[in-house]
DNA sequence: TAGATTGTTAATCGATTAACAATC
DNA sequence: TAGATTGTTAATCGATTAACAATC
């Protein structure tokens, strides 16, 4: 960023050139547009990066300098607004539109999901549910939810026009779904199961599990 | 690490001055981990750093580096062995001793968490489950647990030496189970809900959501 | 041996932090 | 004004990567 700014609070700031974020900025930005959302909840109208700090463990001076890369976002003596710096965020990491999700498996963890806020929160739509157990088909998810039947999957795909496949089906049946997202068309694939998977290089699998922070964060604690 | 190490393939090089991991290889290690942990159930009997790359998306190079600033742990040609490779990693993460945590939520989060496998893979056993709700107390969540009555916390971990409390409950809820916790002395709250916990300075809040990754995550696919 | 893959170097790049003037 | 907090600098530290000799 050598790009020399000789005005100062100027609104042409947030325009800047759509470089691709770094891995590290990208994370630390949802990071903060999480625990923005939520404050946001609580009827909290400024936040100081301190108190971003606390919540998220990143160093405030991280936090300022994330932020001031893009624009002048804050207020000195104040912080910063808290509606103002969601939407600031939101255009970096271009997550203003509304995406499109599916959801295979209707157990616990499908369920749990389903039923999170936090996509709506953020602009994904879980827009279908799968299931290959026929007792589970027609059963009613959310309000607006309720569980189909797989052999629907490829139609549901298209129609729906669904851009992102979450699995969170028993660790043997994953591969299988996979193949079938794979052959519909979707690129991305969110596995909450411990399988690894095997997809096309064009297809990106990111693996997460509810649990495995824990092994990590433990480390830290327990020593 | 300035170190200077004449011998080669020596046993005494897994015995390091025990220094503090740095937060990105204790990450990266628990997540060779948990592939490693995969790759077993599936029989496989040794693992190239490439290998581990394509599951990890972390650069083979990085792999090796990480691993090889503990020891020779590979065979040139051939790979790492993945029975002693996941023993000293946990040898390394310290995690080979037992800890026990108790979940709170028996909605369908908990119970998704409750059985998972990964808890059990990485030497952790939930030992109690709990809820509010008095109809729900007395269900079975897997085979050795059963959910039990909030009013009962304090006494059982005390008695079942609990280290870590997770947090499965709706976000409302998740502060007052926090100061209870923070009472009873426990140290470290995993944190599933979107609440933001005020703790005293001594405990450690982890939050993390089954869905907080996909915002991340859908920057770089979508982009 | 021939092929494969580790362990390690060297060079680069980005992340992190303390400190403080600017300013609300 | 006085106190608080941002924006930014400068210096350090660790992460990342390509490349390749060592060696299984």
């Amino acid at each position: 960023m050598n790009f020399q700014e000789p005005f100062r609070g100027g609104a042409a700031l947030s325009e800047r050139p759509p470089e691709r974020l770094s891995l590290g900025v990208a994370a630390r930005l949802s990071r903060y547009l999480q625990v923005l959302t939520q404050a946001k909840k609580m009827g909290k109208e400024t936040i100081s990066s301190q108190e971003l700090a606390d919540y998220t463990h990143v160093n405030s001076t991280q936090i300022r300098r994330d932020l001031s890369g893009f624009g002048k976002f804050g207020k000195r003596g104040v912080g910063y607004n808290v509606d103002s710096l969601v939407s600031q965020i939101r255009k970096i990491l271009r997550t203003a539109g509304q995406h499109n999700i599916a959801l295979f498996g209707a157990g616990h963890l499908g369920r749990a999901i389903a039923s999170s806020d936090i996509f709506a929160d953020h602009g994904f739509r879980v827009v279908a549910i799968f299931d290959t157990d026929s007792s589970k088909v027609g059963e009613e998810v959310t309000g607006q939810l309720t569980v189909r039947t797989y052999d629907d999957v490829r139609k549901v795909i298209e129609e729906e026009d669904i851009v992102v496949g979450v699995l969170a089906v028993p660790t043997e049946a994953a591969q299988k779904v996979a193949d079938d997202l794979v052959a519909a068309g979707v690129k991305i694939i969110f596995n909450y199961s411990e399988a690894l998977l095997q997809v096309p290089p064009e297809v990106t699998v990111h693996t997460s599990s509810p649990a495995v922070d824990l092994l990590y964060a433990l480390y830290f604690y327990l020593t």
